[in-house]
DNA sequence: GCTTTAAAAAGTAAAAT
DNA sequence: ATTTTACTTTAAAAAGC
């Protein structure tokens, strides 16, 4: 059994797609967003910051948005629910309520244990590790599929992840891995 | 009948027009290099492999050839820095390292296959600097023991090895500066005075005062 | 493919002091 | 020479080029 006692992980950040089922004058948009960006030269949406909840949005002329910078689900629907207010604020008329899809979750985490990073790149299968380009051990998972970016220090990064859930095995199978291959126990000596 | 059969022919074109630009840009970089002709084979074969599986889609030629390149130095062991061959492909280094990735993945090339012992990165630097072997064995015991030490992971090989080099330098009385051991290897000179502050400090080493 | 958005990890680079 | 700021990697969506 995979000992996940020492293992954590933390939410830094979520992405969501959304419907509003609204089409949006993004001219009149812009009046309802303070601190906003728009230049349809190089973005076709809106980009909108919240400070509470503190999220980022590009709201699009089709009525979908992207939420970024997220905490919590909660943060994402309570950012949905204050711009649909100030839609209604100027006139928009909805077809029906928001579709939310969350899209990708990011955590940062910490397994708890050193890692000697040549060994893990030497003896884990599929991972990357070009240390000359990044620090860290690249691991792909399949099934849930997520990407899971391994530090000598022991901490991780975790992207990719539908759910908390998702992520969460994904780390898993990760140890899972690392113990199959003896890369848990050769407790690097000294120091 | 006849549309079709034109139309294999252009493909076939374009495939072979292709490849005769990739080989021309691939000798023009290994000639730049000096590169042995054993390194500019197999990167051919890693290229041709690579077309072979379709995996040039949506990379320029250059950058998957140039990423070849490097590539083929590190499976042949031949050490030779990305921004060596980023000099003079004309592609930025940011994308031939993301097709050297692409296609490591992809054509089962593992960290394994593709390991160069610093040692040979060593000897390397070490011979653009003129160092003797005293001072390269003596870089290459500091690795070894930083190695021991787990100082190693996740940090530049170039920027480590330029470090070692420069602390031997100096053991052995055959003194670089800081700016010639990072110009060799390709790193900033705050990357190895970082790394030489480290290693001095965690190994114990007593350098000269300079 | 690219453009834009957010966030962490740890390392290196570039620019500022 | 040291500090600050910025960028490298991972993921994903949006509309359009």
């Amino acid at each position: 059994m995979v000992d996940m006692s020492k293992v954590k992980l933390r939410i830094e950040n979520i992405v969501a797609s959304v419907d509003l089922f609204a089409q949006l004058d993004l001219e009149k948009v812009l009046d309802i967003c303070p601190n906003s960006k728009y230049n349809p030269e190089e973005f076709p949406g809106i980009i909108c910051r919240f400070d509470d909840p503190k999220v980022a949005l590009l709201i699009f002329s089709s009525g979908k948005l992207v939420v970024t910078g997220a905490k919590s689900v909660q943060d994402i629907e309570r950012a949905v629910a204050k711009l649909v207010q100030k839609l209604k604020g100027i006139g928009v008329k909805f077809k029906r309520a928001p579709q939310i899809d969350i899209q990708n979750m990011v955590f940062s985490g910490d397994i708890g244990r050193e890692f000697n990073l040549d060994n893990v790149a030497l003896t884990l299968p599929n991972c990357e590790y070009e240390p000359e380009q990044f620090p860290g051990v690249i691991y792909r998972v399949k099934e849930p599929r997520a990407v899971i970016l391994l530090f000598s220090s022991g901490k991780i990064v975790c992207s990719g992840a539908k759910s908390e859930a998702d992520a969460w095995e994904a780390v898993r199978k990760l140890l899972r891995e690392l113990e199959k291959y003896g890369l848990m126990e050769e407790e690097e000596e000294e120091l | 009948r006849l549309r079709k059969w034109q139309s294999r022919l252009r493909v076939s074109d374009a495939a072979e027009r292709n490849l005769a630009f990739a080989l021309s840009e691939l000798d023009r970089i290994t000639a730049q290099l000096k590169l042995p002709k054993h390194v500019e084979e197999e990167a051919a074969r890693l290229y041709r492999e690579a077309v072979r599986k379709g995996l040039i889609r949506g990379r320029s030629i250059e950058s998957v050839i140039a990423a070849c390149v490097y590539a083929a130095c590190r499976l042949l062991k031949v050490p030779r820095t990305l921004d060596e061959i980023s000099d003079i492909a004309r592609v930025e280094k940011k994308e031939i390292g993301r097709s050297y990735r692409f296609i490591a993945r992809n054509l089962n090339l593992t960290p394994k296959k593709l390991f160069v012992k610093p040692t040979d990165y060593v000897n390397k630097f070490a011979d653009e600097l003129g160092l003797s072997e005293k001072v390269r064995r003596r870089a290459i015991e500091i690795l070894e023991e930083a190695y021991r030490r787990g100082l190693t992971s996740g940090k530049s090989p170039a920027g480590l090895v330029a470090a070692a080099l420069y602390i031997a330098s100096l053991l052995e009385g055959e003194k670089r500066t800081q700016r010639e051991v990072a110009e060799v290897a390709r790193v900033t000179e705050v990357t190895v005075r970082n790394r030489y502050k480290e290693l001095v400090e965690k190994l114990g080493i007593k350098v000269p005062i300079t």
